[in-house]
DNA sequence: ATTGCAAGATTGTCTGACAATAGTATGATG
DNA sequence: CATCATACTATTGTCAGACAATCTTGCAAT
């Protein structure tokens, strides 16, 4: 007896066209502030003009590339300013979603959210970096699921994405690793306690944290001035 | 001697698409759940149909459209757990907004809100409806504007357009706006006291009450049972 | 009434083209 | 030599037309 008869359909062509970009973005393939050229792409992708242009729209709206009238697209840069917006956010949102999850989640999904604190837990003292990112792709996916507000997770998941652009992720920083472990813990135990007011303190700090570490790059270097932008905005 | 040379440009053309749409849907010409035939509304604006296509994929971003592959694109409509997220969500920014805007705004900014506030009361008693609507959105702007964080602005103003896919918006129900402006009132009391935790609690407050006023709405109309939808969710 | 099939409509995608604009190189001028 | 104006080139914005893939609808048959 077949227990899944959902063969997954092959997506429309657009639509892998802005996840390989997509990917390509958040991964680092393509640089913050790099310039991009549909004709370019299209040779790369193999897919034609309108459909790469459909999914530069799409990417636009994510803020994940800004396309400039008459002057094409690039990889979207993140100034200070941005950066701070972005983690005032994030705090907020993330905070949130700790506190609903903490009141509303089954006690399977925190089952489900301790085994994976402990993959992470493991990862972290190996400093494998690329488990650590995984697991930590999949604590927020379960965090995200249960706090029971879609639009949240959506919106939280977009800025995550956006995060990405800062290379300098908290969590890549070495000397960050074991500090955030810890913060991690200490939110796991409040919602084995379901101490919802807890957790969403503790949350806030622990992106306050990640927000201090993150933000140390542009102190090392040197903003462009103020009045004028200078075109390759180096974050390394 | 001429004060202003910046003749505003034209916007691309696919902008003015963008524009054109995203107001018909918000003012409630288009309704929630319509069907959007890309060869019509290419007649209608008169542009090709990939310039209509790039519009649609921003507005699909927005979440003020849906496109189901091979199915064209519909009005989004929001179902009562949307409403719900979305409510949620908006009460968690703008209190956020009016906190940092009671902390950081300068005095200019506090007394312009405080002549909008003025304007929107006097509009209100005459139950001029779209002055009222004018009033409140200046309100928003400068309240956004003052609150320092581009971030939230932005994403809260898409928030407020699709709350607009409701089409009863609290404010217009007209029992509903006597409370609603003196809320505000208390809020921009609040404000001009510098009161930032007590402008956060009011603000948050009011947005429930919209929200509970809106989300009348549901109970009015039984919704479509779990199972299976019906195409045209009559608001209603 | 239900099922299956065929016809029509709509979307997904490509190609090729051309105008408008931005960036760049060239040359003229002080 | 430096600066400015001009011409050229590359790239984007937009269009028209086409065709395959897929969805929807109406009709026929059981």
């Amino acid at each position: 007896m077949v227990t899944s008869l959902k063969l997954l359909k092959p997506e429309t062509l657009r639509a892998q066209v802005e996840n390989n970009l997509r990917q390509a973005i958040v991964s680092g393939q393509l640089k913050a502030g790099e310039k991009l050229v549909e004709r370019e792409l299209c040779e790369m992708l193999g897919v034609s003009r309108p459909s790469l242009r459909e999914a530069l729209r799409t990417l636009e709206a994510e803020k994940l590339i800004v396309i400039v009238p008459h002057r094409g697209p690039e990889v979207a840069a993140i100034s200070l300013e941005d950066a701070r917006d972005l983690y005032a956010l994030r705090g907020l949102l993330e905070s949130f979603a700790a506190h609903e999850f903490t009141r509303l989640a089954s006690d399977e999904q925190v089952k489900s959210l301790g085994k994976t604190v402990r993959r992470l837990r493991e990862a972290g003292q190996k400093n494998a970096q690329s488990a650590v990112l995984e697991a930590k792709a999949e604590f927020y996916r379960i965090l995200l699921e249960g706090s029971g507000n879609a639009l949240v997770s959506e919106i939280l998941g977009g800025l995550l994405a956006r995060v990405s652009l800062l290379r300098a992720t908290s969590l890549m920083l070495p000397d960050r690793l074991p500090r955030s472990l810890e913060e991690i813990d200490a939110l796991l135990t409040c919602i084995q306690n379901r101490d919802a007011k807890g957790a969403q303190e503790i949350s806030h700090k622990h992106v306050l944290n990640a927000e201090r570490a993150a933000l140390g790059v542009f102190k090392l270097d040197p903003q462009p001035t103020p009045t004028e932008n200078q075109d390759e905005p180096r974050l390394i």
